[in-house]
DNA sequence: TAACGCATGTAACAGGTTACATGATTTA
DNA sequence: TAAATCATGTAACCTGTTACATGCGTTA
């Protein structure tokens, strides 16, 4: 089984409590480029995931900010977390927008295709860039071996990518 | 908006008619490093498809095989295809569950990690000898410019990513 | 005789998306 | 004064997944 937005949110609240919004943080900022997340999923998953007591929640009262939440892991949401870190992975999946106009492109005029090269190229330029400025403020904090791996894989990733984008316009004009 | 099941199914129509299972093969063969699908979306989204008049079924009857569902476009569903064709590509999505535990893996013995990086790369090099001995076939039919890129982006991917494997997966020894 | 290829379909469910709703403080 | 940051939440919806059900002919 996948690791869902489930096990996900308890692997991040294992580390250390956290509120919705700083898991949100969390996500977009480190691990964009394999998963991504949005509000709408992460905060019924907490409500959830405190329904089942795998988190209890701290409501803490701000004056100059909203109020927040904090949640923390339970034992119960440890172990559930622990067996699905233990369990063998599954398939990767990739869903290409790009690629799919590219398949069907024939009927499209060289213009529309070469715009579609350079935003799908703007697009892996401006990952690279994230991923590398994200790199920096990581260290800082500490990063495991592991962590800088799925780093280097999102880099090589885009990296080799993009060299086949730019090749492909370049053949395109 | 991202081309979903629905106008994937269009596309393939809008080449030529098909069955649903001609359908899959297609798509598990063609475009499966960048989109996913199963019968059990196929088949569905044939039958919406078809109460919208986007496609029109033909049924034929098969005496050693089982009966079959040929399905044709119809100039309705070409127009929404054409739409969609033309509409801005969105974001690429990668969902990596090897990643995520990876990234997760603080808790985990060095062996459970080995063995992890050993299934990812035994599924890379699956993955570009399936791209690579299915181009042989494709070429034979002739083959766009436009798809050999999508061929290419995919092997890219493949093998740059399969290097930070090896890579890591030795340091972790 | 087991597995594979051909061939279709549904019902229940899971999971996540989109859009909406609110609102103070700080920075540019 | 516009935009960004902090901060949470729901309701309706969409899309696809999983599991099940069927069955003959051919190949290994």
């Amino acid at each position: 089984m996948t690791m869902k937005g489930r096990e996900v949110i308890l692997g991040i609240l294992q580390e250390s409590p956290h509120t919705g919004y700083e898991i949100n943080d969390i996500l977009q900022t480190r691990l964009s480029h394999f998963f991504d997340a949005t509000f709408g999923m992460i905060y019924p998953t907490l409500k959830k995931l405190e329904a089942e007591k795998l988190v209890t929640k701290q409501q803490i009262s701000q004056t100059d900010r909203p109020n927040k939440n904090i949640y923390t892991i339970t034992a119960a949401g440890q172990a559930v977390f622990s067996k699905a870190i233990n369990e063998p992975t599954s398939d990767e999946i990739l869903k290409s927008d790009f690629l799919m106009h590219l398949y069907f492109s024939q009927d499209l005029s060289t213009e529309q295709v070469a715009l579609f090269f350079q935003e799908e190229i703007a697009r892996k330029e401006a990952k690279i860039a994230a991923l590398q400025s994200q790199l920096a403020t990581w260290l800082e904090n500490g990063m495991t071996e592991q962590r800088k791996i799925t780093f280097d894989y999102g880099i090589a990733y885009y990296t080799a990518t993009l060299a086949v984008l730019k090749k492909a316009a370049k053949s395109n004009q």
